[in-house]
Formats: structure tokens, sequence, C-alpha cells
DNA sequence: GCGATATGTTGTGAGGCAAAACAAATACAG
DNA sequence: CTGTATTTGTTTTGCCTCACAACATATCGC
């Protein structure tokens, strides 16, 4: 976060905001001409064509060669659209969980290039194996040339995390007080940056990133497995928390004079074991669950109201105190909210008071949500912010 | 909030950066020489020294007369100390109340100049009188000169804001859509920054603004009168949440299948009900509530473990969500706090893991607590931002 | 008294943006 | 088809701000 305080403004910088201005503003509207660029960042035109003739050269950014755009419509000169380079650097996020290791390649539009996934026993292998396995998954099929484009690794783990960037502790994995990201620098290039994330923020960022919209605001993401873990965004920059913590709702209490968490009663393990019980079988799934609940299976239907109540309970808290203006429902869990959406929508509103305004609420999807896309995303966040490592390449050590 | 992608990035603006930082800076730590600032800040001293002339020049900070500070020690030239003028300008704070109006005048080191406050029935007086009362009091006996150097008003209210700073409804009031930030401007010179907030949330402004410590971090401010506010602050900026609602817990659920909130179960109102009914007095009050806690009468000591009960449920569900470390309780009811602080933090720490940090808590005191005291703080901090009308003074228009 | 050390001030140079002027490319009117 | 209006991209000029280096100033310790 830069901090008006702390950081001098010397003319370089306003050189390297400015053109970290230009990249995001093509990454948020695909493709604008110079003038187009200077109308929205409210620059001199001069100022945009220099800033893009110094990108252009860098290769980040290339000129629309498709004539089929040209034609506005509107008189005078068309202008030459610009976009970014998609290859010009790539992103790599690594999931090591309890189950699977899972890498995410993404590049410069924060388009999913590459997706693999292979079982592992996280809790078994230690810290070094598994940072082993996630490293060489992530890079030992990648070319050296493709490696050297590769401009940031993020790696999400199942751990509290400090607020230095260091795992506390990892009940899941058994670690405790691990320099992750410190650790994998010792194994890749040292201009290589390197960030490790909680797992559930980093599934935050990750599925908002690509969308347009939700940008602005505050946006809660739960993410819903065996556990509840959840990640709050305040503008499209992850909230942690004084510790990190911030929106790990799993452990939410229903009640004061109840031990019962919000994991235990909308969690998969909860839902399967309801589930187990009602049918009586030994074999039971969630997809059977999703489809006795559609087929009006009375004591299907029972358990996803009670899950839609326990889930209204815990949103009317968390909107109660962060005043979230949109919810995003993650996990295999939650295929069951479009299911009783109504259900969970009248209960929310009779938690709070009508002036109150409710949050929007939708369902995560596809490929592209995970916490290993989001430790991607979060580099790729990262490189167009002032963090950037190509805003350090000028620095001179002082004589 | 300046956003990097929509603010461009002139010389011009390098400085008033500078300068802004500088001000804080001083601000932060009362006194400091030249080469203090350009080390702080990282800048050039040639460059501190350029900007300390200007704002010298502007009569915002002066150089300090009093030589028995010179004597440093350390060898070479002793640096001539620099500190704010704190009557170059003032900042005024106005709570419009149920009950009563207060107006808080400050300086330039936040400091409280005037204290005024008359009783008033907000409800019957409408949006009108009740703003006329407001403005006179805080401007009626103002000398001219004085009311030149005003740098902003800030005007709280027990209200639901939108993000715009209009009112959407204040029910205690009976209002409802209401600029009233606009309706003032009306009344005063069109170059004084107005700007109206919610009073729980001017309430954590300056529960924390004085403190050195704490402005780092998230900070959960409670406020418990017969209502229950809240607010909260993350890096000593307020978080106004998606509607500008955060922090509001006052009507909290205690439990999904109850109906019970949490100002229900520690506000005021609540507080003296019960005591009323274990005493059979008909004329009780928090005062006697106290000492008869400390007198371990029995009775009393009930109600405030029960108060305790619920606070720590309430602190622990917040502390999930947002992970605050640090907790502020203000408000007369906060004044219990102190004679259970143990149950309290025992409560909590059963509500949590063993793993998950608890925050700081601590109680707000002095005349320096209150929504009107905030909201000129929060002018205060304007002034001190990129919104500054210091700032704006140097835009040409369009041609 | 003298060197060491730190501060404040001055002059020079480089980097960045805005404004204005100009060249290029298109639409539209006649 | 030609000329005008309009918009874009580029170049030149000038101004502003900062860093750097050099110098004058003030204090401490020997």
């Amino acid at each position: 976060m830069p901090d008006l305080v702390h950081s001098a403004n010397t003319p370089r910088r306003i050189r390297q905001r400015n053109e970290l201005a230009v990249l995001r503003t093509l990454h948020r509207h695909e493709r604008l001409s110079r003038a187009d660029l200077a109308r929205e960042l409210r620059m001199n035109r001069s100022s945009s064509g220099n800033i893009v003739m110094e990108l252009l050269a860098e290769g980040l950014i290339r000129e629309v060669e498709d004539d089929a755009q040209r034609s506005t419509g509107r008189a005078g000169r068309p202008g030459i659209l610009l976009e970014l380079v998609p290859d010009a650097v790539c992103f790599v996020g690594v999931e090591i969980g309890v189950e699977h290791l899972t890498v995410v390649e993404i590049d410069l539009d924060a388009r999913v290039k590459r997706w693999v996934q292979e079982p592992f026993d996280g809790k078994a292998a230690g810290v070094v194996l598994s940072l082993a396995g996630a490293l060489t998954l992530a890079f030992g099929t990648m070319a050296p040339d493709h490696l050297a484009r590769c401009e940031g690794l993020g790696i999400a783990t199942p751990a509290q995390m400090d607020g230095a960037g260091k795992i506390r502790v990892a009940p899941l994995l058994g670690w405790r007080d691990i320099d992750l990201a410190g650790l994998a620098r010792q194994d890749l290039p040292p201009t290589l940056p390197v960030m490790a994330e909680n797992d559930a923020n980093a599934f935050a960022i990750g599925a908002t990133y690509g969308r347009k919209v939700s940008h602005r605001g505050v946006t809660l993401l739960i993410n819903m497995e065996s556990g509840v873990g959840g990640g709050i965004l305040i503008n499209g920059n992850l909230f942690r928390g004084g510790t990190g913590l911030a929106g790990e709702i799993g452990h939410l209490r229903m009640a004061a004079d109840s031990g019962a968490s919000l994991e235990g009663q909308i969690g998969l393990s909860w839902l399967m074991t309801r589930y187990q019980v009602s049918t009586g079988r030994a074999q039971v799934s969630l997809r059977d669950l999703l489809q006795d609940v559609r087929d009006r299976e009375p004591s299907a239907v029972s358990i996803a109201e009670d899950w839609a109540r326990a889930l209204a309970f815990a949103l009317s808290q968390v909107a109660r105190i962060i005043d979230a203006d949109t919810i995003v429902l993650g996990g295999s869990v939650a295929a069951l909210y479009p299911l009783v959406a109504a259900r969970v929508l009248t209960h929310l509103r009779s938690f709070q008071e009508d002036t109150f305004p409710l949050p929007q609420i939708s369902v995560a999807e596809g490929p592209e949500s995970g916490a290993a896309f989001g430790a991607a995303c979060m580099m790729h966040q990262r490189f167009l912010s002032l963090d950037s490592v190509r805003l350090s390449e000028g620095v001179t050590p002082l004589s």
C-alpha cells in the first residue's frame, strides 16, 4: 500500500505511476487509443503518446492490426487501438492443499493458460517435499525463455499467515512458523517475486478478479467445502485484517450459548452426515443430495432448509458488520444455493430491518475459481501495482 | 481516496503530495527539523528545505523559538525544529443528536479549543431548524477572521448515509433523503468544505484520532448508550462499507433462532431496566449500578456477568470477521467494562480457538470522545489528504 | 583553537508533463 | 471530386520539481 507519508515523490515516480495507470486502464478496457488513454487518465495526448512509446518498446503493449475496427462512424482521424501483449509476461499460482497440488498459469490478460492438478498427501509430505513438488509441477516443464518472462509466483496454503507473509500455523498440514515464500525464493531466479497467502484469501482474489463488475465496493467471498473459509475484498483489494484472518468465517458461532460453528452447519461434512442419516444409505454424494432437493424429497428439502437458514444467519451477521454489497459463494457446496436462493433471501430479510439494503448474492463458477488461480491473480495485481519489480530496476544503492 | 487509475500525476501534484507529507509527518512527530523531515520522507535536504520555506510563508508551520531543546548532545550543527501553527486553521464538528446539539472546534494540532452543548429536541425541530440551530451554535459567536480560517465543517447525525454523503434515512430524527451537507453549504462561505457522516462513524474517527498508537491496523469502535453503534478503522481511515453501514453492530443477532439483538443485551436501556427490576427501586442510575458491582452486590454482579458474556460474544463475532487487533469501547456504558474485563476476556477466549490472537480492548475517555469531536477530526484528516481544498486552488477550468 | 560532524542554503542539471503548433487521416457537405 | 471540419498522433517549447554537489554555518570533543 503506497503510504503518502513514507514514500518520496520524485519525477521518476510520476512516470512509473503513469505507466502503471496506462497498463491498468488498458487491462480494464481491453482496447484503447492514445487519445482514449489521455481522456481516461486526464493527461495530455503528448504525455500518453510518450508513455505508450516506452511501453511499446518494452513489448508490454502493441498496436492492434485488425482494420475492421477502424471505421468508427465519427468524423476525424481514427485512433490506433492499443492492447496488452498477453504473452509478454506470465504469472504462476500454486495451491498446496491437503489432497492436491494445483498449478495455474495466467498471462498479462489474466487468462488461464495452463491448469495442472495432481493428487498429493500434504500432511505426510512435509514442507520441503511439498514445496519441491509444487515448484516442479509449476516450472519443471517450462522452457527457459518462458521462465524468464514469469513475473510472479503466488503460493496458496490452508494456513494462518502473519502480516509479513510468513506462515504462523497450518493445522491441516501440520506446519508452524515457516517462511514459505522465502524457501521458494531459494530455488528460483532471484528477480522472481514470490508471495504466500492463505488459500481462502487467494480464492477471494481470484473469484472476482476477471470480472469487470464489482471491482468497486465491498465483496465477501465464501468458499464452502468440508471446511468453510472466506475472504473480503474492498474495492478489489484483499482486506487481510489485523492479523491476516479477516473473513475467516468458518468458525463463526451460531449463538452465544451454543458451541455450534458455521462450518458445522453449512459445510460439506455436515451436509453429507445428515444426508447419510436421513437416507440410511452408506454411500452418499453431494450430487445425489442436490437431485433429491430438486425432486422435492422431503428429508432432503429439510436439510436444505436448515442449510439456507444457517447460511442466511451467517450472511446477516457479516453484512451487519462489514456491510458487503456483493457476496460470492464458491466451493462445491455452493451448488446448493441456487436451489434455495429464495429461502435464503427470505431469511436474510427477516434477520434485518427493512431499511437495511440486501447484498447481491451470486455463485462462483468455472475453472477460474480456486486458490491457485487466485494466487496467480494476486501476482498479476502486484505486477500492476506500485510494488512491481519493473519499478525497482532503476534504484541505485545509497553510496 | 486517491485512485491510481483516475488521477493524472503532474509535477505540480508531486509538490502537493510532498507538502501534505510534510504536514502529516509534522503532525505525527510534533517537532522535527528540516533534516529530520528529509530522512523521514526519504527526500533530499534541499527539497525539504524548499517545501518548508513555502509552508512557512503560508503560515501553516513555524520555527520553534525554545532554545532549551537545542542542546542535542550530538556533534554537528543543531537543527531548527519546526512545528505546526495550531491557530493557522480550525475545524468545526457538529453533532445533531436526539437530545443535544454539540459543537466542537479543534485546531491544526487536532486539540479541542471549544466545546459547547445545549439541550435540543431533534425529533421535533425538523431539518431546517436543527441545521440552523447547529450552525448558529457553531459559528454564531465566531469573529469574521476566525471564520475565514475555518477549513472544514463536519456534521454527525444518527442517520444512514449513502455513499455520496446524503442521508438515506434517520429514524430517530424522522428524516429521509436529505442532503445535509448541501443544505449547510448554502448558509456558509462557498470555499468551506462540509461533510456529513453517521454519528457512529464520526465517533470512531475521533476515538483514535489523537493517539499516536493504533493508527496502524484494524480498530473496532463501539459506542454504547441507549443504542449501540460502532465503526471500523483500517489504518486510521474510516471503513464505510458498501452502503456506509459497516460496523453498525447494535442490531447484530445473538442467535439465529432468537430475536434478541446486541443492543438489547448490552445497551443502557436494558441495563437500567434489569437493574430496576432487581432492586425494585423506581429511580436507578448507571452510577448506582457501577457502585453495586464494585461492592459485589450479587444481583448487580449477575447483571454485569450477563453483560460481559453478551459483549464477548459480539466481539468474538466481529473479531472473526474483520480480525480487529484493537477494540475501543465508548459511551457511558463503557464504564462497566473495567469492572468485568477479566470475565470478558475469559469468555472471549472460550469463544475462539487457541491460535486466534485476542484483540487489545480499551475504553475511550475524556471529552475528546464523541461524534462532534470525530466530525471535526474527519475534516482535519481531510485537510491533510489529497482532497484538501488547498490543492484545488490552482486548478484552471477547461477552456 | 581545530577537526569532525551535522544542518541549512544555493546553484546546476535531468526528468517529467502541459500547451501549442503541425501533420495525417477520416467524415461529410456540396 | 473537392474542400472543410474533426479527431488523432507527433514534435517543440517551456515550466516545474526533485536530486546532487558544493558551500556556509553551528555545535561538540579534544
